[in-house]
DNA sequence: CTGAAAGCGCTTACAG
DNA sequence: CTGAAAGCGCTTACAG
């Protein structure tokens, strides 16, 4: 429709060489005053804005970060991370003329993915959420040397983190459970190989150690609600005495297992406290409204992107934590009434 | 880190010129067989992916779509839409080397939004979403020339859409209601101005006029679980009676709505039947379980994407239609009490 | 069937 | 302070 109007038509019209436009219009020195307000203008007036490729191609930038997803989508759709993060990546992303490239894998695809975004040059850096226990990414990209940003790493981790403490926030919960009295807590975990997964059964176990209580049952879920669902068939249906209170690794988990807790007879929480873990914002509108822990990702996202756009410029970052997360208790945890 | 490769190695290492390198990789005529497979060959053995910065400068393309939402971050963080949609989309963009550009936008920077994508040279199409009557993007990409798909667009759009009946579902809904004895249904509807909350009180009226029965109350909301709540307060908390019945546009609004409506003493669905629309994964673990309308987000994203690519090629392309949606009846749904 | 060359829209040394 | 020119990595007429 309209013609394309490049830096030539701008140094047409301000009549200066197209070096003097792109200087000027990039902040860079060599342009006197006057010139680059000539400039300016005349650009402004054209509504001339940089092409993304040229500028690119030559400058051997994509000008886009990447973020590959390898979750169930079922997940993803209920997860409040997902949408809370992006939003915090593209906060910072957008008035820096950058862009988020989003990509939605399967299990163990997600390296083949972030190669592709890198042999592509599609992406000047990546995002790496989700993190695994030996994540092959770490290695991938450090080979590739792609600029990457961890987040949620476990500590040590090979490339630059952000991070917001979640063991705090979860020793608080356990130990709140343990102070109104519970003494069979059992632990819905996520699933296996997960960093998060891990520091939460740690959490859990040191916490009722150090409180002279020895853990109860530990059952593995995958994150979803189904599968929080299926925990609670195992943990209330069993022959054994059901547990008085279950701290769920996720509050989508914590839901399922409540649903189906209701299903098989059991009043939440007068028969059975149940806590999440995340502050989903539909944690407040079920019955009972779910005790959590509640995260920001959306912070997480904006640092993870600050972070990770240093890192693309070359300036040395350190690992940084947010502020950590903190216990919300409502009506889903309860003083044990057996 | 890893030299980077181009087009010039693999000529040079399969002794032919980059034009024959070019047109092989891309399977255009004019490349003998033999030499077709020794570039091939070449090609794989150096790792050479051809730059999408290159190209895209070259081909006048970005080989990216975009999508703009521009939603509240905490409806996006519970509504099954997004995830599902991107899913679909990206399952037909992998293949063919495309990525997707995603971007969150406040109310009402949509049209800017796409505008800067477009100028940017950053996409070559994209995904119109969340439409409202008159929505102004509609006209903004006309102007552009920029390829574009509708999702769910009222009839008569004037841009190519791709749609998933929704009244049909809907009205199944509102007669399965009535059916059950139903006689004063309210609607929750949701935000003013978008096409779909015109819809579904549209067919709420002509289902229920159709039954000669007379609309209840009507009560905007925003689709967020929060208005939901506000809903219950202004239909169950005044001085006339509360309807037997709520059909709400989406499931967050019910389950916000059916939460409120515990805790100002109603049982649902006893006292008073809740249901919702999208079939959010959730909706199942409620309690009770949510009576809606299944929607199917990741085909529209499938098919909306494989429609935007045959535009951006430059081909004609017809509106389509997907599978309508389905009633999917639980528990919030049951005959009156009264 | 194959190659030399121009061009896409910028940035970046390098001269002046 | 300013400009002419090369180069980024491809695609695409155009010749041969």
């Amino acid at each position: 429709m309209s013609q394309r109007v490049t830096i030539l038509d701008v140094a047409a019209d301000a009549d200066v060489s197209i070096a003097s436009v792109s200087a000027a219009l990039n902040g860079r020195p060599g342009v006197s005053k006057d010139t680059r307000a000539r400039i300016i203008q005349s650009a402004e007036r054209l509504g001339w804005v940089p092409s993304v490729r040229g500028r690119g191609l030559s400058g051997k930038r994509s000008y886009a970060l990447g973020l590959v997803l390898a979750r169930q989508p079922e997940v993803i759709e209920s997860d409040p991370f997902f949408a809370g993060f992006i939003a915090g990546v593209e906060g910072e992303l957008q008035s820096r003329g950058y862009a988020l490239v989003l990509q939605l894998a399967g299990r163990n695809e997600g390296p083949d993915r972030y190669r592709q975004l890198h042999l592509d040059h599609r992406v000047d850096g990546v995002f790496i959420t989700d993190m695994s226990v030996d994540d092959p990414r770490v290695a991938l990209v450090t080979e590739l040397g792609l600029p990457a940003v961890a987040i949620n790493s476990g500590p040590g981790c090979a490339i630059t983190s952000v991070r917001q403490d979640q063991n705090a926030g979860f020793g608080e919960l356990v130990r709140r459970v343990v102070e109104l009295g519970h003494r069979d807590i059992a632990h819905v975990a996520g699933r296996r190989g997960m960093i998060h997964t891990r520091q939460r059964i740690d959490v859990w176990r040191s916490t009722l150690h150090a409180a002279g209580i020895r853990p109860g049952s530990l059952v593995y879920g995958d994150f979803s609600t189904e599968s929080g669902s299926r925990a609670a068939d195992r943990l209330l249906s069993g022959p054994g005495p059901a547990p008085t209170a279950v701290v769920c690794a996720n509050d989508l988990m914590a839901i399922g297992f409540i649903a189906r807790a209701s299903s098989l007879g059991y009043d939440v929480p007068r028969d059975v406290s149940v806590t999440g873990f995340d502050g989903i914002h539909l944690g407040r509108y079920i019955r009972p409204a779910l005790t959590t822990v509640v995260t920001s990702p959306r912070e997480l996202g904006a640092e993870a992107a600050k972070t990770l756009l240093k890192l693309v410029d070359g300036q040395a970052v350190a690992d940084l934590d947010i502020a950590p997360t903190h216990l919300l208790e409502r009506d889903s945890l309860l003083a044990p009434m057996r």
